[in-house]
DNA sequence: GTGACTTAGTATCACCATGAAACTATGTAG
DNA sequence: CTACATAGTTTCATGGTGATACTAAGTCAC
């Protein structure tokens, strides 16, 4: 497992220099003066905290920027993109798939190895040789994060991960002696929060809820900038949220439940009903605007999917909801039902809300994983 | 308006001080040594700063408390309850309901003031001389918080109160001039929520739900020991949410919204048209025991009600729900179902639900404007 | 061009909240 | 009465902070 790797950064950072350099890593680059508006501190303060964080290479000086107005020009601060990069990996139940980025979660390598055995002890080996692969390429790889469906502790123990078919398994433990640099283990979803929250649509909500469907419902919930963690957060319990007293009854025996309406293998069961079993999740899709059985099918279930949105509006109250995962096309072929779902079970007074449909794909959710490392090592909890 | 006032707390207090006096406010009477402990202070920091609070008056030295173990024994500080009282308010269609407490929320005195007009000005002369009447009992009145339904800004302006027939009402700005003291005005909902917060009991929780059920729904969040405070807070748009597809029809024509199963008027419609014009909801939940047809509407209800904290669990994922309000009978006379309503939208993998079930009063609901002030006043947001 | 002006960033210094360490206070155990 | 344990106080050095005066680097008016 060698890999060109020095030490992690410096030193952990303590209170005001970790601040600085969050600061200009989130919504760099900064100016000295603009830090000290920012972070609310004077400018003496900011002239002390940042001249060892570009002494050590953290930070960089950029080119003086021309000011409109009069007076000196500002001289921008940028976090150093080209030093520290970080590896995020997804692991499905048939591959892996894995990337680099930066500092700033910009993605700089991927790669994809399928999966022979999903054996946890053979995963980890898998998972540990695609790293040293990635690393091998050049980047200096400070960390490394991995994700994966299902709850996860800090540690990296995974209670449940049922599509891997993983049951009490350490794979923290399994993984971390394979590695030389420092790992941590997540939910794929709360990964996937993490990187909207600090680098992507989220980045200036710090209250906003994340959906996806596809194969499951999963949901995300960060409120007062901070994710909610719980050891239910990773279990996406919002899959048997009351949708339709119509629905069919889930694994568990609930009547209605969201993911016997909006998932895709549920679409799918009533699709082959009415279109015959050969029709695939994107062929119900296309046919809905000509077909009225494909329609039928796709409008009940983008208007359950508006209700499901409509309740998590009202229960979380947040200020944005970014809607996404494999099955995002449901959302995007249904969009007129899912705007009257919402508009049934919305009360009117209340804010319009701020939806965005999101497509995305094993790039994403791999990246997710990097800033889950990015998170605990570099930015904090 | 004369009362007996003197100026209120001698300083704002500064960061550490705030800290302790805080702290010992919600949960002492604490030593010095619990105290450095509790905030990660050193013994001579609690020493610097205890001493100043002790002399001001806000925290007295109770009597050392003897130790099981060696050494000296603790000596305790408490916050001093008889020199700074509070008075809250709650505004409903029919009377003023005030109380007085003190600094930890204890009611001392209450009163209730019938309302001959809904016209705000002559509801604020109506506050202002209960308040005043309050003072005169001898109780140093600091600040004063009032209470109603309906959303209302930091400042006092009241967007909509349907059931006071208030729209655009600066009430903060009729009322405040007839005062001598800080005012604050809050709704009512969320000071229910303070109080809960910060003296009961949730006072251990930093992420909790509560919910009341009577003449309308209505719904609080605190989530990392912040309360949910948006626009939408003070609305319960939590009314709308989809419940019963069979359900009836909500003023603002959705079907089977929260409103049209668990409020009392919407009982009560149901309950007429099967038992008759004069049956109250004392007596529907009395004949629930012996009377099927009664059973049923009482059993749909609280059903549909399980539905509703499942669905908050799931979204919100609260550690403890509060469920209170004037018709929380419901809840009590259908445990049973609602039990069963909890179940049946619950992932059997989630933590089970901490539901706690409060019978409240007027007098709860003017303690929580109390806490309104206090906690803008004194304690802090 | 030159000097007045404006704004960014730096150097110096006094301040003060903090923790470490030594000390005092007040109890129990033998 | 002495040894000991724990609570609380005093003293002092430290270090992060803002205020202030300063330097740097541009624009604008003439």
């Amino acid at each position: 497992m060698s890999s060109p790797v020095t030490p992690p950064l410096p030193v952990p950072l303590d209170g005001m220099a970790h601040s600085v350099a969050v600061d200009v890593l989130l919504n760099g680059p900064l100016s000295r003066k603009q830090l000290a508006t920012r972070l609310r501190i004077s400018p003496g303060s900011v002239t002390r905290v940042v001249k060892p964080l570009v002494e050590s290479g953290l930070l960089v000086e950029l080119a003086p920027v021309p000011t409109a107005g009069m007076g000196r020009p500002e001289e921008p601060l940028d976090t150093e993109l080209r030093r520290d990069f970080y590896v995020g990996v997804k692991i499905t139940e048939t591959a892996i798939h894995a990337v680099v980025t930066t500092l700033r979660a910009q993605v700089v390598a991927e790669t994809t190895h399928p999966l022979a055995s999903l054996e946890p002890a053979e995963v980890a080996q898998d998972v540990a040789t695609v790293i040293a692969e990635l690393a091998q390429r050049g980047y200096a790889v400070r960390a490394a994060g991995v994700s994966l469906g299902g709850p996860v502790t800090a540690e990296g123990w995974v209670s449940g991960a049922p599509l891997l078919g993983w049951y009490s398994v350490d794979f923290g433990a399994l993984l971390r002696p394979l590695l030389n640099i420092p790992l941590v283990v997540d939910n794929d979803l709360l990964a996937l929060v993490r990187a909207e929250k600090w680098f992507g649509a989220a980045k200036s909500y710090d209250h906003f809820a994340l959906l996806t469907i596809g194969s499951g419902v999963g949901y995300g919930l960060v409120v007062g900038g901070r994710i909610l963690e719980g050891p239910d957060a990773g279990l996406s319990t919002i899959a048997h949220l009351p949708l339709d007293i119509g629905g069919g009854v889930c694994a568990q025996g609930h009547t209605g439940c969201a993911e016997t309406i909006l998932t895709t293998p549920a679409l799918l069961g009533r699709a082959r009903l009415a279109l015959g079993d050969s029709i695939t999740h994107e062929q119900l899709l296309a046919r809905a605007p000509s077909n009225p059985a494909a329609a039928a099918i796709v409008e009940t279930a983008a208007f359950a999917l508006g209700k499901l949105i409509a309740s998590i509006a009202s229960v979380a109250m947040p200020h944005k909801i970014i809607l996404t995962g494999d099955g995002i096309g449901l959302a995007i072929a249904g969009a007129a039902a899912l705007q009257r779902g919402i508009e049934a079970h919305r009360d009117q007074r209340a804010a319009p809300i701020d939806l965005e449909v999101q497509v995305i794909g094993f790039t994403e959710w791999a990246r997710g994983a990097a800033v889950s490392a990015i998170e605990t090592f570099v930015v904090g909890r």
